[in-house]
DNA sequence: TTGTGTTTGTGACGACTTTCACAAGGCGGT
DNA sequence: ACCGCCTTGTGAAAGTCGTCACAAACACAA
């Protein structure tokens, strides 16, 4: 078990999403050639992946299926449950609250904030919107794992240095800046504009050097 | 002007961003070293990066915030317009739909898709939304660009099919699926879920491999 | 015009990731 | 119990990406 890559551990949630289709489909068994061919890496990468964290496989026969689910689900954590704060209830915010994968692998909202006077007092399923006054005292009180920024960018950073000093652990960020968090604080970044601007720089130089598109069949 | 890697392009988005609000504060010139440190990289990493399409700086003075501006918007073909289809319109593609930074970007929804017959019919501000039965007409009549893809998972390939097959170049997956598409297409993902399972991970992993969470300070 | 100070552009280096290739291991049939 | 076939796990090679260090270029001052 030695230092994991990013890329790597973003190809295990992959994985694993593909086990348990596979597993409803009734395969017991997969090789490292059948997880590439569904996931569009190799088989080498596969192996590599997995061995980082020990040897699931039996030579000659694969992968057990639900055996590599368990290991997967516990590598990646996902065998307890997380405790997330949602701050910011804009479209953003609602869409992410109405995301239902999120509750299936374990990511329970418990709070969720806003500024804007209309949107606090709110009810959103068994929850109130909540005044972001109250971020540092809700937070502690029901001991936030995690918290998506869901704000305008300008209030971004403000918001992420409150949780943080409130003992969030994890960001996932969904404004569009680069933002500081201390050490020991995990924090993920999904950025639609530059995902945007991507493509346009894909569509803009197509026919020129050949490998502008290589999210293609990537990840 | 050699092989540019995503994350090049990636960091120029970044870039933009950050000259744009130079450029509000007054700013008329900045040295890779100040870009730098606003976008959490390194003096080099800049250079490197600008250098993949030219020399746009002057030695000694550093980089015309409005010519940089200017050249960046150039590379990753900003200055056009593009035009979207939104395929889904739940809860994410309202989400998507209301985002203005798209519309600002010069990203131009032109058609809205679902399958739901409740929703079809709908107004949204100039657009109604469409049946999904109509893709390949709409797309190809309207001159689609881009696809965001906001549908199920159970969905997406179907949709990523039809879109490709009328002309669509680009696409934007939301769906946590791996898509395929031919060559010649541009698929980027955002994809909330792995992102979530990447903070789990590291979360479950503190202490142990100092390095889980690169992702701090990184984009 | 020459000198000083600053910052770019880039080749060389180092770190990290992916691919390759194969020995080691295990199953099933005879 | 042995043989043949298949697939894993992994060191080594190849490739990619980021960092370093410095010569080249330019502004400005005297």
């Amino acid at each position: 078990m030695k230092k994991v890559s990013e890329s790597t551990v973003g190809r295990l949630s992959l994985y694993l999403r593909l086990l348990k289709e596979a597993e409803e489909q009734g395969i017991l068994t997969v090789s490292s050639e059948e997880l590439a061919r569904r996931s569009g890496t190799t088989a080498a990468q596969v192996r590599k992946d997995l061995s980082s964290f020990g040897s699931f496989g039996k030579r000659g026969l694969g992968y057990s299926v639900s055996d590599l689910i368990a290991e997967l689900r516990s590598i990646l954590g996902l065998e307890r449950t997380w405790r997330v704060a949602l701050v910011g209830a804009g479209r953003i915010g609602a869409a992410l609250f109405g995301y239902q994968d999120f509750r299936r692998q374990g990511f329970h909202i418990r709070a969720v904030f806003d500024s804007d006077p209309h949107k606090i007092g709110q009810q959103w399923d068994e929850l109130v919107v909540r005044s972001d006054a109250e971020i540092e005292k809700v937070v502690r009180e029901e001991e936030i794992d995690i918290a998506i920024i869901a704000v305008p960018e300008s209030a971004a950073q403000r918001v992420v240095d409150r949780v943080v000093q409130a003992g969030v652990r994890g960001i996932l960020n969904f404004a569009p800046v680069k933002l500081h968090v201390p050490p020991g604080v995990a924090l993920k970044n999904v950025n639609m504009a530059m995902e945007m601007e991507g493509l346009s720089y894909a569509l803009s130089n197509e026919g020129r050097s050949r490998r502008q598109n290589s999210t293609k069949e990537g990840e």
